[in-house]
DNA sequence: TATGAATGAGACTTCATTCAT
DNA sequence: CATGAATGAAGTCTCATTCAT
């Protein structure tokens, strides 16, 4: 195969998979090149380094996933219907691509010291979103972070539990439940 | 020092907070034994292995934890009694040993592969007191998996905040506002 | 270089000539890369280990050489002419090659563990043909065992000698006379 | 145990045992101390070091042995006779002391490098003895280097091969028959 | 663009030896 | 005399990266 954007967009997928499975370290150059039948010097005419395809891939997908979190929410009026917006998003990403979706839950704590705060970001869209709200007076007074806190939490614990295979279920059919329960905690 | 616990101790603590900060496989033992004012070779006169370092600062806190959770639990009589001492350990665990905290939460995902079903598990004391809650009546029938995954949710990831700086209070400060919480998590 | 084949084979010598002149944990990797002017990560591209290495080095070389002896005794009708050919064929073996002669001589004692009974072994073949010389008649009944090792002796032990510097003459310039030493000794 | 002498010859002893079961530079000083139920330190009140060790075991009994063929050939008129009592001496001292035997036989090579011309040597008592008797006629002229080496190859193969298990009668018993192979080896 | 042999810094680990007790 | 914790040099091996083809 002699086309670039289809050899990149294999080294992603096969480098996603492997990260997540292993983690980032524990891939080595030579794990993702074999899995995708390629040499291992390819990988470099198509990312600078491991460490900027390893960011590449988390950056890319948790800016855009960022930015689709904030356009749901501008769609819908209400502190709610936003609420449900987003953890419908949140429960339908990890069922269409759950492998993606770990990476970004799991390797953040690899790469979120690099993540500026000017950059889009789930967490920031989340956290506004519950401030503006308790700012309108659509739920109780209370510390914005906490409570983005716990909203996070509930949905991306009961993701992780999936991840490991303790639930069943697809997150998609949980959404309205998830999104009941994090409106329960912020009305407290 | 030839004092053998001694050094032991010296080890694991110098070993805890370099794998907090930079990850395990991010730390050398060249760092470890640096930072604890030691010769390479001696962390090999106390633990057989970097692998065995890491889990064995993991397992005996994970256990150690777990079971302190269940003795609390055991002293409640109620379900809401018995989650109030729960995450009420829980955020004095982290103010008082933040560092220690940290590993377990995050060291996590590298360690969980080796968690056996037998041994005394956090995660399991939290699911058990909820399904046997439920199984009592004293909260709705629900899927003890997805609500202890809720659970868990809301306290770990505002732990998560803290240990990023986005959260200045101390946890044991917010312990009955997170217990409050989880209860209405349970109760849908 | 940038000869797959060519740099092991380099290797190869390099090594056997370093494992004779030291032995071979007096050997280092990095005495091998050295000198054969190549860094050390090379060598692991081409063995697995030096372990391995230095096996592939013996049960290449020791098959190889048992397969010769055994195509050499049955091209002979008798046991004399049998051993003859063998004789003859190690002492030529020795003066082409006493490096690699030198090796299976004297690795032999840290190799040898992992001979298993089915690999090719020239000892075995010495001692088939010796047997199968009692067994027609052509040599007095003896334990083949022990006229084996006396045979192999003989011509092993000329061979040390020659190694250590003690005898000047080439070893093919004594074949006949330590055949004759040899059937003798199976004469008894 | 306060005893100087005991615990030197305790170590001399286990020393032996593991230098022949895995090699010198295979066994360790920890290997030694732990199967001597001594510390680690103990070793180097009585040698200087693992080396020295190896040596002193070596070099002690190689030249009390080669002191004791001496003296058992001087004792003989002829150089049959000369010949049977150093060959008997061989089979009998690999009865008595297998492990000692072995070591001397293979430690040779790592060894060999430091014995001396000087150091009494069974090798040249051998050669000396088999010179002799050809110079005074009593066997027919022939290279006494090379007829030293068949004659010390017959007698150490079937050693080796017995070391190896291949053959389970005592040597001792071979005695005579190896005797007169010798013998024949020196009348060709 | 793709290959894969080669590189070399650096990781983990071992182990003979020292020395305070 | 004995101990065993500590040392640190040195060994094996890994792996991200480079570069000739």
């Amino acid at each position: 195969m002699r086309n670039g954007a289809k050899t990149k967009e294999l080294i992603a997928q096969t480098a996603l998979r492997l990260f997540v499975a292993k983690g980032i370290t524990e891939t080595t150059i030579r794990d993702i090149a074999g899995a995708a039948g390629l040499a291992e010097g390819t990988l470099y005419r198509h990312y600078d380094s491991k460490e900027s395809l390893a960011w590449e891939l988390f950056a890319v997908n948790y800016i855009a996933f960022a930015r689709e979190l904030d356009r749901l929410q501008e769609d819908q009026p209400t502190l709610k219907a936003k609420l449900a917006a987003m953890v419908g998003r949140f429960c339908v990403f990890f069922d269409e691509d759950p492998v993606l979706f770990s990476y970004l839950l799991l390797a953040q704590h690899a790469q979120l010291k690099k993540v500026t705060p000017e950059m889009p970001n789930p967490v920031e869209v989340v956290r506004s979103v519950i401030a503006g709200g308790i700012a309108r007076g659509e739920a109780p007074p209370a510390d914005a972070e906490v409570a983005a806190a716990m909203v996070m939490g509930v949905v991306l614990q009961v993701a992780v539990f999936k991840i490991y295979g303790r639930i069943p279920r697809s997150l998609a059919g949980l959404a309205e439940y998830l999104t009941e329960a994090c409106w329960r905690v912020l009305n407290l």
